[in-house]
DNA sequence: CCATAAAATTAGCCATGGCTATATCTTGCG
DNA sequence: CGCAAGATATAGCCATGGCTAATTTTATGG
């Protein structure tokens, strides 16, 4: 347990700074990381990306996702030509694997930590951004551990 | 474990939209809370929090710490006369407190399930944000468990 | 094979949250 | 007590990520 009383402003300001800097810094990849996870998914159940479907999934208006399909294409993550669907990149495949990957260990650390279904999958949708390697890490061996040894 | 076959494309489009709705709902939140917890916690250690210091430790310049605290007054969570230091109303102070307790839960938690300090204090600064009510009594209640039951 | 429906793009608006440069107020020191 | 230094505020810029409205392209059914 850290200390109550220990504050945040017990550590240095620069390095106060710096967590919330590489906080902003992943906020600024998460959605590109959603957007690659989303049309990997729709890729392997449909054969394709369609912009409309990659918007209703997204909960957003039509243009808000080709515009976003375009920073896509600007970071090298996806491939499209006009009026056709979208495609990733050997890079975006990647990154939408890992995506999926690190979301499913999110939910499933939450499950095993009791959060029902429903609740861990909407939380996870926020959390795992923000989930480092390591502490991806430290959650995997978490669950294997629960898995050879239920519960208490 | 949730079946790694089950992309989230097995669900309905509007429940995923309603996720993604969630997590930029919380986002736009996020930083409202951090501003809050650090002033709570420079008027503790200082009495009073001044903008310099609010930025310094934002890591963001002196007039983007002004115009968030202005957003705070707008929101009702915060005071401050021309000139002089930013306070808390009622509100804003409840809300500290109670992003500084989550904030501390989450990094507990991390650092339960192996996770090195620094780390789960530079993760937890974005994780914290999207933990709900429901999610954030399960980790209670496995922090209270480990204690009693240190480990396997 | 063409007309219309559906899909995608483009244009242009808004709020947020960064920034720099400039102006104004406070304060402390000589 | 007045002025320079430091702190705060204001103005105005930029990118991101939403939106609606209008346009263009593709696809389809009669």
């Amino acid at each position: 347990m850290t200390d109550p009383k220990a504050s945040a402003i017990q550590v240095p300001p620069a390095e106060q700074a710096g967590r919330f800097a590489r906080a902003r810094e992943v906020q600024s990849r998460a959605l590109l990381e959603d957007y690659v996870e989303l049309i990997g998914d729709l890729i392997t159940a449909h054969g394709e990306a369609r912009v409309a479907d990659i918007a209703e999934r997204m909960g957003v208006a039509h243009p808000t996702a080709t515009k976003t399909v375009a920073r896509l294409k600007r970071e090298g993550l996806a491939t499209s030509r006009p009026y056709r669907g979208v495609f990733l990149t050997e890079e975006g495949a990647r990154l939408a694997e890992s995506v999926r990957s690190r979301h499913r260990t999110v939910v499933d650390l939450l499950v095993a930590l009791g959060v029902p279904a429903e609740h861990a999958e909407r939380d996870a949708e926020g959390i795992e951004h923000h989930v480092s390697q390591r502490t991806l890490r430290a959650f995997e061996a978490f669950l294997t551990k629960s898995e050879t040894q239920p519960q208490s």
